[in-house]
DNA sequence: CGAATTATTTGACATATATCAAATGCCACA
DNA sequence: TGTGGCATTTGATATATGTCAAATAATTCG
């Protein structure tokens, strides 16, 4: 199965583990001023297509859902959880106009900065700019690990490996949502479960 | 076909444009002492499955592979040209074991710098920070979008998607890298270019 | 609680892609 | 220059997954 696959799941957590707590308790301190807490209703959109994103979000409690339209259809490409630094790096990079969409699934309670306040702060405070690094590099990890899994692993392989990596998704998120973002029909993902 | 896809085509480049020149010339000068020349001969390695990767590679002449092997079979995730920065990221983030191969396709000239030195160096330049950072967007921008089409498009889209946007590819690698590279079998991509 | 809505499963069939085998084309180099 | 080894194409068939339709199951809400 994915055994012989890039696993970085629990040196990426030992970051998480370290580096989120941190960033929360700044973020409550030194920064306070810089951030706002934005309350979402189930199904409000933190993010839309056409929007320039500004902010890095710190989600607080609620789970929320990356996705795209393509041809009139949803295509999830990402769930973010409490602890999650939710955002669309492209459109915040290259300050363009977001393709996807950033909504809630359920009522979130979510921090929010400003990517020009946070860059700021990173000049005077180098703990900032070590935090932003390695929560890029966790990013980056998880990408190349999805990528991988895409690329190579049968939409069975995908599934477990899923399950196993983050048991909690399965238990809070429509199947629908859990097949696009495998890319695979929600009837596949059916039979997958069928199956085992 | 792809022409609702995000498409950072541009302004990637005008980023890769704009720093690449700037990074070798530091390399070049202000860096010198740190660089060092690597001559690879075709087929040799640059990082090796089970070794960690401790340097960023500066392509200067050739062409590089990377690569996994999965159940026997060699699957390709990147190549690696002239101005671009090879790496296993995943490796050197972590210091852990590279999964995969870092390979010469052809001869190749590349400058090497050890991570740990161009970290220290960051802290002195701040240009090199913001080097590193944009480096790093654009990689990010670049897996996002691999991504994306992996999971969104049929492997006719994909080749032809590939093909617009990296056309020296199809000249100097031969079909089966490039079909291990976007997921599918030599026999589809041949189909694939017959029919157009 | 019960009706209406939504989520999930199941079935029949279509399609894309993989796999195996063979044919052809291309090229290095003895 | 010819030959052996790759690279690529083509054909026949198998398999995985998608699509459409319908049946259940679960959930929401008046």
């Amino acid at each position: 199965m994915l055994s012989d696959t890039p696993s970085n799941n629990a040196t990426i957590q030992k970051y998480k583990d370290e580096i989120i707590p941190m960033l929360k308790l700044l973020l409550e301190t030194e920064m306070k001023e810089y951030i706002q807490l934005v309350s979402l209703k189930k199904n409000d959109f933190l993010l839309k297509e056409g929007e320039v994103c500004h902010y890095y979000y710190f989600v607080l409690e609620g789970i929320l859902r990356n996705y795209y339209i393509k041809d009139g259809t949803e295509i999830t490409t990402n769930f973010d959880f409490p602890n999650d630094i939710a955002t669309n790096f492209t459109s915040l990079m290259l300050q363009q106009k977001s393709m996807g969409y950033i909504q809630g699934m359920t009522a979130c309670k979510i921090y929010r900065m400003k990517a020009s306040d946070f860059d700021e702060l990173k000049v005077q405070n180098p703990l900032m700019q070590q935090i932003k690094e390695i929560l890029v590099s966790g990013y980056v990890i998880l990408l190349e690990e999805r990528l991988y899994s895409l690329q190579f692993c049968t939409a069975a392989e995908r599934y477990h490996f899923m399950m196993e990596r983050y048991p909690h998704y399965l238990q809070q998120i429509p199947l629908t949502y859990i097949a696009s973002y495998l890319g695979i029909s929600l009837e596949t993902l059916s039979r997958i479960r069928a199956k085992y």
